[in-house]
DNA sequence: CGCTAGATTGACTGGTCAGTCAGCCGAACG
DNA sequence: CGTTCGGCTGACTGACCAGTCAATCTAGCG
């Protein structure tokens, strides 16, 4: 089916960008690159895109509504607001797990890219932001959370330490194992929420 | 005197691009627009540097060194882990409040650009979170700080939260008040030590 | 088999800019 | 007053590369 081949090749052309973009960086890559890269033509790039940036804008906005749905999907199936975080943090960890090579280019050319890319899709990232916001919000809310950190913050907080977590990896080349993975998930979320999360005991003793 | 004319004209430069880059980034910033807005003729741009590159190096290497200082400054004089750590948080967001536009450049187009520029400066950056980890470190083995998160991943993440909060006020436009500043030093602190410190006085009584 | 439409090709163009260079200006000095 | 030398000028060059386009190919259809 022509179809089907014609797709096979967009799909191509974009997981070449992928590979061209992580190793080289956007700026640097050439749309020759990404059309060898790909084994196909230079002119064929442009006949299923518009532009070199409008295959990061999709390689973007493709994994980041992934990552909007599986946090939201945290917030409504689970209870306590640490499994969110932590399905969250989960969620992130894994997709760099599964391509890292995407996530370092949504990572280093969108997300902490805020001057270029990052502008055009703030709105999107911001979504992501407002939800952990949520999170902790209707934790504080619940009381199962301190409320003198404002949830804005905390969500900023999270985030960041999130981010720079995996630029760690990406760019500190240190060899990552599976177990590395698995503590990292827990670690970022004991280490916030202990922060977060009133102590219950000492207080209430306290008190 | 001659020397000092030229060395004030190449401040003059130096500030232009600390202005250009802020508001173009690096890559849209053309030498022309340094020139143009420096006052003074696009040659005499590359009669005091090697190339655009070797400005923004010499920004951020400059600033970068005073923070250097300034955590290894307040590990050596202060006592408590906590004041040491709001001594260095407080260093980057006082930086940030004295020279917006020079922060915005050193975080967005250095520290944040990992795969450009901060590849360069890797080690220096490094140096930072190395400090940081070593604070950590001490006050763990103190006693001060619960030792089951690592030092360098604890680094990792204050770090992290620090240039997210930054970049939160770089790029979502929020209108910070002083007392806004002054807040975040502290509550940035307060939410990571939460994580950090040992909960004494509920373990205790619980053992 | 001839025809059409979409896929595929890669040479070419136009615009952009970093960095160069040949020479001008003005201060200090003899 | 002439000379020198560093500061200073801005037109120019060479390289680079995103995006265009006219031409070729191929699959399927009547």
């Amino acid at each position: 089916m022509a179809n089907g081949r014609a797709t096979e090749k967009r799909r191509a052309i974009l997981d070449a960008a992928i590979r061209v973009f992580a190793r080289q960086g956007f700026h640097a890559a050439r749309v020759s690159d990404i059309a060898r890269e790909a084994g196909v033509a230079y002119g064929l790039v442009y006949h299923y895109f518009d532009s070199k940036e409008q295959m990061l804008n999709e390689l973007f906005s493709e994994r980041w509504s992934l990552l909007l749905d599986a946090i939201r999907q945290a917030d409504a199936e689970l209870d306590s607001p640490r499994d969110k975080l932590e399905a969250a943090a989960g969620f992130i960890i894994e997709s760099y797990r599964h391509d890292p090579e995407l996530m370092k280019v949504i990572i280093v050319e969108v997300t902490r890219a805020a001057n270029t890319f990052g502008r055009t899709h703030l709105p999107e990232i911001r979504q992501a932001y407002d939800q952990i916001a949520k999170i902790v919000g209707d934790a504080q809310e619940a009381g199962e959370f301190r409320d003198d950190v404002s949830a804005d913050f905390a969500a900023m907080l999270f985030y960041g330490a999130i981010e720079q977590l995996l630029t760690g990896w990406i760019f500190e080349v240190v060899p990552e194992s599976d177990e590395d993975y698995e503590r990292a998930k827990g670690l970022v979320v004991e280490t916030i929420c202990g922060g977060l999360e009133p102590r219950a005991a000492a207080e209430q003793l306290a008190g």
